[in-house]
DNA sequence: CGATCGATGTCAGTTGCTGTCATCACCATA
DNA sequence: TATGGTGATGACAGCAACTGACATCGATCG
């Protein structure tokens, strides 16, 4: 089979470039075509022309492989915390906040969705993508702060901002559900407002 | 060395009894003593005096057998909202379960402080701990719908009280803190009622 | 008394993951 | 141009988590 080499780099060296993303390409591939549990990471490493030992070099883990791109989106919501004017509320920086990553899904609904019947199949990676839910919440409590917000509330703030995140990301992604990611949000958001005004 | 036999069982048969209890006892033990990764399930089935592989027909995995009374609390938060008062709000039947929910801790609260140390020292133990909350809210979710809550409201509210009962069980733990579970949670509640109001 | 059952032991095998050392193109510098 | 350092990879051995298959043997039931 042939791989398709992505960000071919002139200063190519002794190998092939980009080992990273064959092997993440080779991973997603197997991972859709049999199952996670039923995929070896040797045979990762063979689609991608390498050996087992160096997957293990680019990815902590078999898991890894498929979230390290988790980081970017941190960053993305951290920095939009920041970016928003003081007068914002809490909530409401974090809302903004998760209006603006929706730029990372919005266009990739099919790859999103995929990823995420990858993942919705396998205990072991929901687990991997919990931990990640959690340390992105841990960020924004961090950026709320720096804005001056004490705890519980940042903390309370940007917990309930991934819950709201998780219901919206179902809700886009489902079959019969909306597709308009920002009006996603702002719908979740109302939602979280009503209920928690006791309503 | 010996292990303390809970709950001996008159009707024993070939071997000394509780087994599971022992397995579990022997983990606690050296997960505390010497760390999560540096011990080993022969180790815990050694001191247990069994062998590996009894220890897995016990625990799913070298994790599980930290979690798996974690059933019996979700019993008994499922139970509690159940069992309030139609007329009390989706959010404040949730609060209640998880006032109710404090007398498996109340009481034990220097044991819940090691286990949690444990689990805080681990990540792959934190991973666990935090789906066995998301199938805590999974669960919360769907009593609500039992009392006629439709979704997105039912999952919003279950979920924002799992966020809820982690802070607070923070802030329990803590050194510092409130160690009354109920106080702790009715503040958290308000400071969770007061961060989505906008303030 | 014999058959069945349930909890455990035994053992071999797979796989995720790690440590260690070798390799070899590239690069800097003398 | 020679030399030595560097960084990505390969090769290989090994540990530990987990699984499947079969054996054991007291208890229990008919």
């Amino acid at each position: 089979m042939s791989v398709t080499v992505i960000n071919y780099d002139l200063s190519m060296g002794r190998w092939e470039p980009n080992a990273r993303g064959r092997l993440e390409q080779a991973a997603l591939e197997l991972y859709g075509e049999r199952g996670f549990e039923q995929t070896t990471v040797a045979e990762i490493a063979k689609r991608a022309g390498l050996t087992e030992r160096t997957f293990f070099r680019h990815f902590a883990d078999k898991r890894e492989v498929l979230f390290w791109g988790q980081g970017a989106l941190q960053e993305l919501l951290v920095h939009a915390v920041a970016d928003a004017p003081d007068s914002v509320a809490p909530i409401d920086a974090i809302a903004a906040a998760l209006e603006v990553a929706g730029a990372r899904f919005q266009g990739r609904r099919e790859h999103s969705q995929q990823r995420h019947a990858i993942i919705a199949a396998n205990a072991e990676l929901r687990e991997r993508e919990l931990i990640k839910l959690v340390s992105l919440a841990s960020a924004l409590a961090g950026a709320l702060r720096l804005r001056g917000i004490a705890d519980p509330a940042a903390s309370l703030a940007a917990e309930v901002g991934i819950a709201v995140f998780r219901v919206a990301f179902d809700r886009w992604i489902g079959e019969t559900g909306q597709t308009d990611w920002s009006q996603v949000i702002r719908e979740s958001m109302d939602e979280l407002k009503a209920v928690t005004a006791g309503r």
